[in-house]
DNA sequence: TGAAATTACGAAAACGATTAAGCAACGAGC
DNA sequence: GCTCGTTGCTTAATCGTTTTCGTAATTTCA
């Protein structure tokens, strides 16, 4: 490969000299600088990250955490949505994207070290499993870390502003004229799961509308089976919501499919919400309800914070940082025309 | 940072000492092999990979090639699928996955260029304009390769049996009793195409079943429009197919919305089929009659090729490496009674 | 016992870049 | 003419490893 030292030779000059050159740095004349750059060109010159890496102390690249253990998370449509706009961003911001993982040649290694192995200059978490100690290590370390969905004293956290999703949600569906509707949420241990929650009763109350108990229920993310049980229980209720919402777009296939085997339709005989905003939401029939969540801005926006936490330490905050989402109407919510408040 | 230097103070030993302790050769002493070995764990050591990395010219870095160009890839099921089997080979493989980008700091930079900068090994492509002149560059190159679903004489080349898939398909469907099966193809400058389609005329022959020319059509993988305007084509036709096979499962949907449409019912009024067995296929009603691809063990098998290429590139062959898929029957390919032949 | 072989370590160079410090040449200012 | 400041380049050290070679100490063997 070619290296400095060839240019140098080439050039008659000395490898300082080429690097100076190449950096655009002012010691150097004008000339000479023109020279080397040519001759870099012709021979194919590409510095060496490693090299540099070394002696700079600066690696320009980002570690990205993306746990399987988590469920698969790459193949669903929210975590890889985000993981492309964290692609996108730091790509675009001169930085390379390499993937967190625990095997060093044959022994493991924390992610932790694999950071410092690695000399990431940053980590981004789109998806882990944030009761893992490793995981923790890492936000507590003093390498900056931006989480997605998740807060942690040390690092910027960046999600989707689900308290306002929600609401949108439920003032839409109360505006179709519904008055008793049901929430299937996510797992409970999630971040996600409480602020959404929370923003429901919170949004119920403000619309002086009842929760019954027996109307609120779990059920996985991202699974179809916990939310079909949990719809089949909802609809032999002896007074059904008119209503469900669903923890996101692919669990609400679960509810639907068992409302489908029950005979019943979507919207007219019970309507149904998601959330996420899938691809695949608004090509079915009915085009769901749904909120649709920005994952490009949210990880180009993890990206973004991210780098300016790397480059400018001294004047970023650690902050808490809330993407809009939008309200995708669609056909899934009837509009009842006598509503029993 | 803890380094050699600091263990080897510590210990009262040289460097080089710490060096060939850590790395088990043979050249060293049993006990201050233990002894170097607790220092560093106690130290928390771990080394550089850059420093490593620039001495014995080996990353144990493989880049992936996955550009949303070609119509943001990564949030497609497939490609992440493939991906992420790549992922968890590679790294359990002892390797670190870097994406490539081209982007350096403000100056563009080729793919090939990228690789060199961080002394990529090996890549994979997953996802990728094959007409691009850098991606040619790149398979060119002196560098290993492996590309997904696209053959070229330098590289090894992994692609799901498109042949046998189609093979499958159509004799499932002819076994239900139809005899009049259109086909919607993908795109026709991909390779993928290009296999499917030649086995759908073979088996078609086969079978002893004409295929009139208004039967094939091409309408884009993983979009909806052209398969819904295809399809609307098709059911136009004086003798409208009894079957629609479609280029994926998506563009499906496509075609399931305009039969919806026109009012007419899946499996009962028409059949159809899609390609890939993407996990919601399984989850709407009715499920969907598929092929199965296997993307993780594409992805995964993609990984060990191209570190076998790697680690043993006197003995490894460039191959084409074709894994199976599975027909799932589903319910959207009607039975039918009475078979016209 | 003495020579040869083996063992266990250290010294130093090297990978490819960056950068502080030094220095020669030259023009400007007094 | 002497000093001083620039300009433009070189020298050399350095980042953290690995690896070759040298060598002292110890063991083996005749």
């Amino acid at each position: 490969m070619v290296s400095l030292k060839d240019i140098a030779k080439r050039c008659g000059v000395s490898t300082a000299t080429v690097s100076k050159a190449l950096n655009d740095q002012r010691d150097i004349g004008e000339d000479t600088k023109a020279r080397i750059k040519q001759v870099a060109e012709e021979m194919g010159y590409f510095p060496n990250s490693a090299a540099r890496a070394l002696k700079t102390n600066r690696s320009y690249n980002i570690g990205v955490l993306f746990s399987e253990e988590a469920g698969s998370g790459l193949t669903h449509e929210y975590f890889s949505g985000v993981l492309n706009g964290f692609k996108m961003q730091t790509e675009s911001m001169g930085y390379d994207l390499t993937f967190i993982n625990n095997h060093y040649s044959n022994k493991a290694m924390s992610c932790y070290e694999h950071c410092r192995y690695r000399n990431f200059e940053g980590v981004g978490i789109v998806c882990a499993d944030f009761g893992d100690p490793g995981v923790l290590e890492l936000m507590n370390s003093e390498i900056p870390v931006v989480t997605i969905d998740y807060a942690h004293y040390n690092c910027t956290a960046i999600s989707s502003n689900n308290v306002k999703g929600i609401e949108e949600l439920v003032k839409y569906i109360y505006r179709m004229g519904h008055r008793k509707i049901a929430y299937i949420h996510g797992q409970n241990f999630s971040y996600v799961t409480k602020e959404r929650l929370t923003s429901f009763y919170r949004v119920m109350e403000e619309l002086h509308l009842k929760v019954p108990d027996e109307y609120i229920r779990e059920a996985a993310y991202l699974e179809t089976e916990g939310a079909a049980r949990q719809t089949k229980e909802l609809l032999n209720l002896p007074e059904p919501p008119t209503c469900i919402l669903y923890p996101d777009d692919t669990s609400l296939i679960g509810g639907k499919n068992v409302i489908m085997e029950l005979g019943l339709k979507i919207p007219n005989d019970i309507s149904v919400a998601g959330y996420d905003g899938t691809r695949i939401s608004q090509l079915v029939h009915p085009e769901l309800t749904t909120i649709m969540q920005d994952t490009e801005s949210i990880g180009r926006e993890a990206a973004r914070r991210l780098i300016d936490t790397i480059e400018k330490p001294k004047t970023t905050l650690v902050e808490r940082v809330v993407i809009e989402g939008r309200l995708i109407g669609g056909n899934s919510v009837n509009e009842l025309t006598q509503s029993i408040s």
